[in-house]
DNA sequence: CTGTTAGCGCTTTCAG
DNA sequence: CTGAAAGCGCTAACAG
């Protein structure tokens, strides 16, 4: 079923039909109605693939992000896909599982016009950023989100990762604890950098000698990290406190200190961020530093839509900025 | 750019430059050579939408899941997308969040060619599978995964529901609970009850009987499902042990234990459907059971690809049934 | 307010 | 092996 039958259908001409399903000015309500109503009974609506073709425009959005299984994640993109059905939206989902390599083979699947727009949170191993300067080229709006490119000119969403690791590290500190390892999830992400500069902040700030043995900067394989968490550990003794920068790396220092016999948080108090928060109900001894994740899915989808739908502004010096929150049990630990 | 520019930059007509990038086997290696380096160097890839409107087909399916927050979900919607990396396909995502309407909308809106096939885990609340049956009526190939729909004659990919709830539900009686309450995630869906037979079955092999008054059928609210499992624990004293039939009701059944001061797993045990093993690490007391979800995913993405590939082969009496397993932590509960 | 017509960019007969 | 031309289904400029 086409526009041309559906139309004849109704004893009208195709572009008759097609400005009253668009609800264009110049048709009658009534005949709007009438066109609607068969549409609605018939279940009728136009092929979008010739609609996008003609109309060299589309509003078809594709979000890149590493994982899925990341609660973080996982939560923004319901938090687009909110706004997406809204504003009649589809998503294009795309997983880099942080690799650079898949991360510019995505992009370069996007870049012919497949999309509209881009959501964008980078792979922990992205350091050439050549492949997000070719979609400026090719003026494809785009969005960052949480893992940000500094070094472009683009509207970015994220939190204050800088003050959230700030005040982690100095909780911990005040309970206490003076050996604190950070596990860094990546070198070149600005996200990780940025966290890390909070905890080296607070450390100073508090008198406490920055020890470069206890920062690990992690790679994007699990096995790697565990090992390499297991010989800090084995080889530091004194450490007091872990403070992981990701989900993934708050889970493996849960699992390698159970495997080395710790005893959180009697040992070594634990801190991370991660957005499961039913992590910290399940074991008081973990306190989850949360990014409030949903709105950062909001606040990109709805940058990205204006982008789209107002190409003649340009959004690229937008910077929003969430607060994230200390998840922690009641004076447990 | 588009193909007839392309094309002039070869000196070739632009169906030979479209036969040469589609491989076809009318065209000399050489000048295909010659035409796949230039396109790799330009960045050059026709219109997706120009093609799959000429072409009259289309690699992109939907995948409709109720929420991707949750761990299961979320790993699935990965082996699917490992599958359709592979195969050159893309994936569109929607949420029902356990909305009835939601997914009747979601689906009309898949119901005019946008995409080639749908993957589809129903919504809990759905209990008509009139929209479901006009994909049929559409012939949108279709796969149901996890929560299937037994009425509907399609492709279907599950776990022995009813086998792991039973081995769930022996495994708690061997370890002297008597009072087991169930929480039943929906009414309606076959993967749901599957799970509660499952639990009625262990119980009447062992000669105990089935009290009502300790399922407790959930809805998709969950306040509402919290009060009802603390009335639920007030009022029945004597349960010894939850059996949770969805990550969500595992999660909640925590909280409430918790808000009570109900030790777990001392006063009442815990075992639950989820895929967040990372819980059962945290809180020795749960015991997960756990599905295969990412080969979930790679089967029905597989079969899907099929039957959008082979059009004239029925895939509709597919059913792969994958095993879940038991995930608990060594002898401590 | 409605109809006629051209053309979006591609693929695919058909012709050579 | 390559080119010319038609047409997928829709929308928008133009005409009335």
């Amino acid at each position: 079923m086409n526009l041309k039958e559906f139309a004849k259908a109704l004893n009208l001409s195709a572009s008759t039909v097609s400005r009253a399903l668009n609800d264009s000015h110049e048709i009658s309500t009534k005949t709007k109605l009438r066109v609607l109503e068969l549409a609605k009974e018939m279940n009728f609506e136009p092929n979008p693939f010739a609609s996008n073709l003609r109309r060299q425009k589309n509003k078809t959005i594709a979000v890149v992000v590493p994982d899925i299984t990341n609660h973080f994640f996982a939560k923004v993109i319901e938090g687009i896909e909110s706004i997406a059905q809204e504003k009649g939206y589809h998503i294009l989902i795309y997983f880099t599982l942080d690799s650079y390599l898949k991360e510019v083979a995505t992009l370069r699947l996007l870049s012919n016009g497949r999309v509209g727009g881009i959501i964008l949170s980078l792979s922990a191993e992205t350091n050439n950023y050549d492949h997000i300067r070719e979609l400026k080229k090719r003026n494809i709006p785009f969005v960052f989100f949480d893992r940000v490119c500094e070094e472009i000119e683009a509207a970015k969403v994220t939190t204050d990762n800088k003050t959230a690791a700030h005040q982690a590290t100095k909780y911990l500190l005040e309970r206490g604890c003076r050996r604190i390892a950070f596990l860094n999830f990546s070198e070149f992400t600005a996200t990780s950098i940025k966290r890390k500069i909070g905890y080296i902040d607070a450390l100073t700030q508090n008198n406490i000698e920055v020890d470069t043995a206890l920062i690990l900067n992690c790679s994007t394989n699990k096995k790697e990290n565990i090992e390499a968490l297991t010989h800090l550990l084995t080889t530091q003794k004194d450490v007091d406190a872990i403070f992981a920068s990701s989900e993934n790396l708050s889970i493996i220092s849960y699992q390698v200190c159970e495997s080395l016999g710790i005893n959180i948080p009697q040992q070594i108090k634990l801190i991370g961020f991660s957005n499961m928060t039913l992590a910290a109900h399940l074991n008081p001894s973990f306190t989850c530093i949360t990014q409030p994740a949903f709105e950062i899915g909001n606040e990109a989808a709805t940058i990205l839509f204006k982008s789209i739908e107002k190409p003649h502004i340009d959004y690229s010096d937008t910077l929003i900025q969430l607060n994230s929150s200390l998840v922690k049990r009641n004076s447990t630990n």
